[in-house]
DNA sequence: TGCAAAGCAGGCACAGCTGCTTTTTTTAGA
DNA sequence: TCTAAAAAAAGCAGCTGTGCCTGCTTTGCA
C-alpha cells in the first residue's frame, strides 16, 4: 500500500493520532495485488521489452483494470521502481535458496549462478537496467540495489568458499571475472549471439580459470 | 534511395525497360541526407535510449522535418533496420583500421576490442540488438549482420596470429571468453555496475588467459 | 529553356498511452 | 446489521507519436 493513502488512513473517524503501523489487518490483500502487479510487469517487460510495456498491457496481464493498477501505484514510473526493486530481491532470495543445497565447489556455484542467469527474472531486471542508462530515476532505484547485490553475492561466496578470504584480490577478480562473462554470454543467448555448445565450452574453461585463481592452489 | 521508389523512377518517360543501375548522378546527394538521418538516430539511440527515441526527435537531431525524413525511410522501422546495418559497416570498418596500425600481440587486440566498446557505436548497436529480442523484423536483419561480424573478426584475427590456426578448438574458445566477458563489462558499466579498476584487472587477467591457450606456449 | 521527378516541408487525422476523477463494489469494524 | 473506507472499475480529457497526403522548391535531363 503506498505511503500516502496510510497517511490519509490514519485520520479516519476519531482522528486520533494513532501511530502509522497498519494493524496487518486482512487489508494485506492489497499487498497481494501489488505482488499480482509487480509479476505482471516482469512477464510484460519479457514478452514486450521495457519499450513496449504500458500501463494497460500490465493491467490485462494482472487480470485487473488499470484504474485498479493506478490505485495500488501512483503512475507508471513508480511501478517499474518498485518492480526493479521486488526483481532485487528474488535475485537474493533465489540464491539463498540454491547456496542452501549447494556443494562447496566452484563448478556447482558457477552454474548456479548461470541457471539464474537463464530465468526470466534477469531478462527482466536487464531491461530495467538497460532503461536506467537513460532514465535518471530508475538509476537511483539501481544504484544501492546493485551494491546490496553486490554485497550479498560477496558474503555468500565467502561464506561457500572461506578459502578465498585469504587473497582478496585474487578473490574480486575471480568474481568479477565470472560475473561478467556468465552476464554478456546470457545477453548474447538472448539475441542469438552464442550457441549452446560454446556456452558449454565457455563455462568449463571458466571452471579452471578460477580453480586457478584459488589461494591454495597457488601456493 | 529506397528500393520502392526506384522502381517508380525506372519507367518514367518513355516506360521503357531500362536496367535499374542508377546513372549515378549528383542525386547521391540523398545519400548523404539518408547518411545524415541514420547518425541522428544513432545518436538518438544513445542519448534517448531505444524507448524513447521517436521519429520527430531524429528529425531534429538530422536538422530536417520529418516529412523528409519518411521520405527517404518509409516508416520509423526501415529507419532503425538501415541503423542497425550502419552500424555492422562502421564496426568492421574500425576493425579494419585499428587492425592496420597494430602490434601483433593479444594485449593489443585486446585494447583496440575494448576500445571498440567504450565507443557510443556500441552503445547504439547494443540498443538494437537488445530491442531485437522482441523485435522479430529486427531480428531478421540482426541475424545476418552478426553473422558476418564473426566471420570478419575470425579471419582478421587469425591474420593477426596465424599461430592460431593450429588449434581451432582452442582459438574459438579464446574469442568467445574475450567477446562475452569484455561484453558483458561494457553493459555493465554504462550502469555503474563495474568501476575502472576492476576493468583493468579482468583486462590484465584476460591476457593471461589468451596467452594460455595459445598453441605455441601448450606445448 | 522547359519539364518532370526527386528532395523537402508542413499539415491532418487516427490511434495509443497517461494521469486523473468519478462511480461502483467489496470488506471489515462497530 | 449498518456504515465508512479501501479496492476496483470505468470514464474522460490531453498529449504524443505515427503514417500519409498535399504542396512547394530544387535539380537534372532533353
Amino acid at each position: 500500500m503506498p505511503a500516502q493513502k496510510m497517511i490519509k488512513t490514519d485520520k479516519t473517524r476519531d482522528g486520533s493520532a494513532r501511530p502509522l503501523i497498519e494493524p496487518t489487518a486482512q487489508a494485506l490483500k492489497s499487498a497481494k495485488t501489488r505482488a499480482r502487479l509487480i509479476d505482471a510487469t516482469i512477464r510484460c517487460l519479457v514478452k514486450y521489452s521495457y519499450a513496449n510495456t504500458t500501463t494497460p498491457k500490465v493491467a490485462e496481464e494482472a487480470g485487473l483494470s488499470r484504474g485498479a493498477m493506478l490505485h495500488h501505484f501512483e503512475n507508471g514510473r513508480q511501478l517499474m521502481q518498485a518492480t526493479l526493486v521486488e526483481l532485487h530481491h528474488k535475485r537474493l532470495r533465489a540464491f539463498r535458496r540454491a547456496a542452501g543445497t549447494m556443494d562447496h565447489d566452484a563448478r556447482t556455484l558457477l552454474r548456479a549462478y548461470w541457471d539464474q542467469l537463464l530465468r526470466p527474472n534477469f531478462i527482466a531486471f536487464q531491461e530495467l537496467a538497460n532503461a536506467s542508462r537513460t532514465d535518471k530515476e530508475l538509476a537511483t532505484v539501481l544504484e544501492p540495489v546493485r551494491r546490496e547485490f553486490e554485497e550479498r553475492w560477496h558474503e555468500l561466496a565467502i561464506e561457500l568458499f572461506p578459502e578465498w578470504a585469504d587473497d582478496m584480490a585474487a578473490f574480486k577478480l575471480a568474481l568479477a571475472l565470472t560475473q561478467n562473462t556468465l552476464e554478456g554470454m546470457a545477453l548474447n543467448r538472448v539475441t542469438q549471439g552464442i550457441d549452446d555448445e560454446t556456452i558449454a565450452l565457455v563455462l568449463d574453461h571458466m571452471e579452471k580459470v578460477i580453480l586457478e585463481l584459488r589461494p591454495d592452489r597457488k601456493r
